[in-house]
DNA sequence: ATGTTGATTGCACATTTGTGCATGGCTCAT
DNA sequence: ATGAGCCATGCACAAATGTGCAATCAACAT
């Protein structure tokens, strides 16, 4: 048997440990290479989705699932879905759940407002409205993001987002034309005070349902990181301090509480206390690091409903748990 | 959280273990449960499909290892079946192949020879003849076995299959009408000296097409000891002496040599020497531990085909060579 | 040639996982 | 009450697995 680095292979490969039960070292032996290769040719195998696990498991479990955690987190609503075998599977199934959601609940004269981020933009291609819609805002809730890693081919703006589902819907939109960060607070206020802009933040007060994404609490995968505001450092920094949770881009303490940091008044979203007043906001997440975003989210009060996936469901348990 | 033996519970834990990569000492400790529990949940999760892998890889492929099998063992035709997450699964794909093919071999004037056994078996289900046929017998190869474990709900005696099997092509039949194995030696030729068997015998000769399954080498699964005419420690001896092969019955070495064992001369089946007379003869099976049947088989030149699961193929591969 | 960059590989080590065995609890017939 | 049989549990240990790091290799521009 010879090792060859081709989808084939690596799919034997795969079919050996995963349903022949042969152990790592049997396969190197097999193939004539080292044990460590075969490891990092199953890591491969996952991450290409050669191999997928499947859990047959009825979502109409979900129900106490979802009790738990409305009754833990004092929510409105909770939604669960199933996860997927890579987090973006997760994040596309979150995304279904949230259009349903939106077509269950729009109706003529409402504002809705919407965030960015890759699970919100999942809602996308599920929404398909089906009636007409009088007196309809759809509503940047946050500012956009200038540079974007050339490698995430699909990615949208908060312009597309809401321009997308707004044209889909057949209503009017507003789109927040500031960027996401500025490097300086004056600026900031400064934007602010622009005509058109303020114009724009007072449709805020407006808004009866929301849809926010919730920041990754890994210092990696922060937004504010990936996108080149602040230093890999800085978003550690963030993290040590306790002030890891990014509630549509708002930091906050696991409590909810609004504490001042590197990033204070040069984010341009939506303020908490706005989020607040809110009648329904909906906190869409999927994928283990959202969890302490959701559970400081759901102490502050930001946010009454949640559409997670279930292991978004497990982790902030967990964390609420060992806090 | 708490750990309730239900479906659900055991599904949520499949789903953190193999969904969300939790480890599972942090799965233990969400449910309050010793890491050892979680790993034996686990287990049952795969025992009861709660979770399945699925492998991604196009049978076309399969084409190269066939070729490869093909010219290791000398044989006419070899296919290849998708293995499944369970055996049974596996034997299911085999007893599909096998079905196909004698779908596309079946024609007017043929005697058609089947031994009995679980991959065997699940050929029943998926044939479905659609032509008529002329003078064409199909015949019992092995004897039957009286006891059968009360847990194999679904078994079939090989008289059931070959007469499933005539029923659904419309042809005749003939039943091999004695145990499979015998106490006495004495007894099987005094059995194969009355008329009736031995005119059922003398069929053997006019056989043109034959399938027959390989015997487990594993002592604890073999069905000589499994249904009770050996004891677990001849059956592990017959494998510590080398003749662990068993070839529709018959004990060979790993060479395809016939030695003398405590089960010569009382295993009623087709001969091996008359086996090999047969134009074609099919090997059918599933599973790593058929592979020293099919190696020895191959090279006792008792069949020329072989319709098995990669599983096998690849065992197959890995005896010979270390053989 | 030489340096640079990026990928691949093997190793050592830590982590994670599986399992035979002994223990203790439970049921049920005597 | 007693004892036999069965099953769940935990433990200790062995086996299997993952991964940071450093060495190596290959490609390519200088």
């Amino acid at each position: 048997m010879e090792y060859q680095d081709t989808r084939e292979t690596l799919a034997s490969i795969a079919t050996l440990y995963y349903l022949a039960d042969m152990s790592q070292d049997e396969i190197a032996e097999m193939y004539n290479i080292s044990r460590y290769k075969v490891s990092r040719a199953l890591k491969k195998c996952k991450a290409m989705k050669i191999v997928e696990f499947h859990i047959d498991n009825q979502p109409s479990h979900y129900k106490k699932l979802e009790k738990q955690i409305e009754e833990m987190f004092g929510l409105k609503q909770v939604i669960l879905t199933q996860p997927g075998s890579t987090i973006d599977d997760s994040k596309a199934n979150v995304g279904k759940a949230v259009a349903r959601f939106l077509m269950d609940n729009l109706k003529s004269n409402m504002y809705i407002g919407f965030s960015w981020g890759t699970t919100v933009q999942k809602m996308v291609q599920n929404f398909i409205p089906h009636r007409k819609y009088e007196n309809v805002y759809f509503v940047q809730l946050s500012g956009n993001i200038c540079s974007v890693s050339a490698r995430n081919q699909n990615y949208m703006d908060g312009r597309e987002i809401v321009q997308l589902m707004a044209q889909k819907a057949g209503v009017d939109w507003s789109i927040y034309q500031v960027p996401y960060i500025v490097k300086d607070p004056n600026l900031k206020s400064l934007l602010l005070h622009e005509a058109e802009i303020s114009e724009h933040v007072r449709k805020f007060e407006e808004i009866s349902l929301a849809f926010i994404g919730m920041g990754s609490s890994i210092p990696e995968k922060s937004v504010s990181y990936t996108s080149g505001y602040i230093t890999l450092e800085e978003s550690q920094k963030l993290v040590m301090d306790g002030m890891g949770a990014d509630i549509c881009g708002n930091r906050v303490n696991i409590h909810g509480e609004e504490c001042p940091t590197i990033l204070t008044d040069r984010v341009l979203t939506i303020g908490l206390e706005t989020l607040k007043k809110i009648p329904i906001v909906v906190a869409v997440a999927a994928g283990a690091d959202k969890a302490l975003s959701l559970v400081a989210g759901a102490h502050g009060g930001y946010f009454n409903s949640i559409i997670i996936d279930e292991i978004a469901a497990f982790s902030m348990i967990k964390l609420e748990q060992t806090k």
